[in-house]
DNA sequence: TCCGAGTGCTAGCAGTGCTAGGAACGAGAA
DNA sequence: TTCTCGTTCCTAGCACTGCTAGCACTCGGA
């Protein structure tokens, strides 16, 4: 039974491939040109062998973004336990990876959220991000008071991204969010 | 002169029919929904026609943009003068017009932002946030601090519409983030 | 009555996501 | 060694997208 076990073993190794490959043409050159026809010439396998691999073209988008939430979880652990600490680390990652900011928490992928349910690394993050709100949590609903910072954080990082923001002041801001959310 | 005067007319109507039925089909039915040929059949012409007013599907997009920055600053300017009015009144209209604000906010136009270029009906609505938020600028830089503030009300609205947020605790979300940027 | 500008149509291009069908390969049986 | 059967993967094609070239027609002005 060793062929199939390495049968099994490629095949993982080309969805791999696939995820990468996504992953690096979206960070390159955005979404919109990941099609599926370019990815199967990336990866050097026909089109039809993505859809062996994934429902649609959504679906590769879904497993970037699972990637994504893993990779998001470690930087906030690494980063100084402090709000200041995590919110620097958590727009550092989105401006480091926006493809992959893009595809975790603005396009339409099909994974719950803000539900036990949810993907266990996006759990992680949000673990994190609690922790370093705790100490300012001054008799608010802990859990809604993170919610609502990590969407503030989230609103500066898109409309930056999305260039209704001038880059040069985000750090100020950042600061000034921060300071907000202290005490 | 009056035969092309009621061309010129007549034109415009038709370029203001583009518009408002590519409204109505964003909101009824996103914005992937509105294509060329299903908004030339509801207009009742050809394709080619809006190519005519519009350099492209992105040019509608912009116009129509545009028509939700003139109504989203009416909307402001009727909201109780204070930090919490204005908020539930830009949070309301992102919910009442999710399609809109979609292409004011989250989608790629070819508007300047955050300029003196930037669409007057857009700071029409940024100076409404402003005076609402002068009150509880502490030493802080007023124009930046109205941009953080946007950006967690954009965070808020834009994470709630993406299903990211559940959409029951939004209020209590809304007051936290107003509260820490009283005073 | 005729002309010419200009308007709006039909038809088509290149590209999209996705799928049906068959060819080719390779593992196990005879 | 040869045959058979499954699996794997590719070619070809569908229905759609945004967009445009080029022709037919309309209609105001002479």
């Amino acid at each position: 039974m060793s062929i199939q076990k390495r049968r099994e073993r490629e095949r993982a190794e080309r969805e791999q491939l696939i995820i990468t490959t996504a992953r690096e043409l979206a960070e390159a050159e955005g979404w919109e040109a990941v099609t599926t026809r370019r990815l199967a010439e990336r990866v050097e396998y026909s089109q039809p062998v993505l859809y062996s691999h994934f429902k649609g073209k959504d679906a590769i988008m879904t497993a970037v973004a699972l990637e994504g939430f893993a990779e998001l979880a470690e930087e906030l652990r690494a980063a100084p336990a402090t709000l200041a600490g995590v919110a620097r680390a958590y727009t550092d990652y989105a401006e480091r990876c926006p493809a992959l900011y893009d595809a975790m928490f603005r396009r339409h992928v099909d994974l719950p959220f803000a539900t036990p349910q949810a993907p266990p690394a996006l759990w992680a993050s949000f673990d994190v991000l609690t922790e370093a709100v705790r100490p300012h949590a001054r008799g608010e609903d802990l859990g809604l008071l993170t919610e609502t910072f990590w969407a503030a954080l989230h609103g500066l990082v898109t409309l930056t991204l999305g260039g209704r923001l001038p880059r040069d002041q985000h750090d100020r801001r950042l600061a000034l969010l921060v300071a907000r959310f202290e005490t």
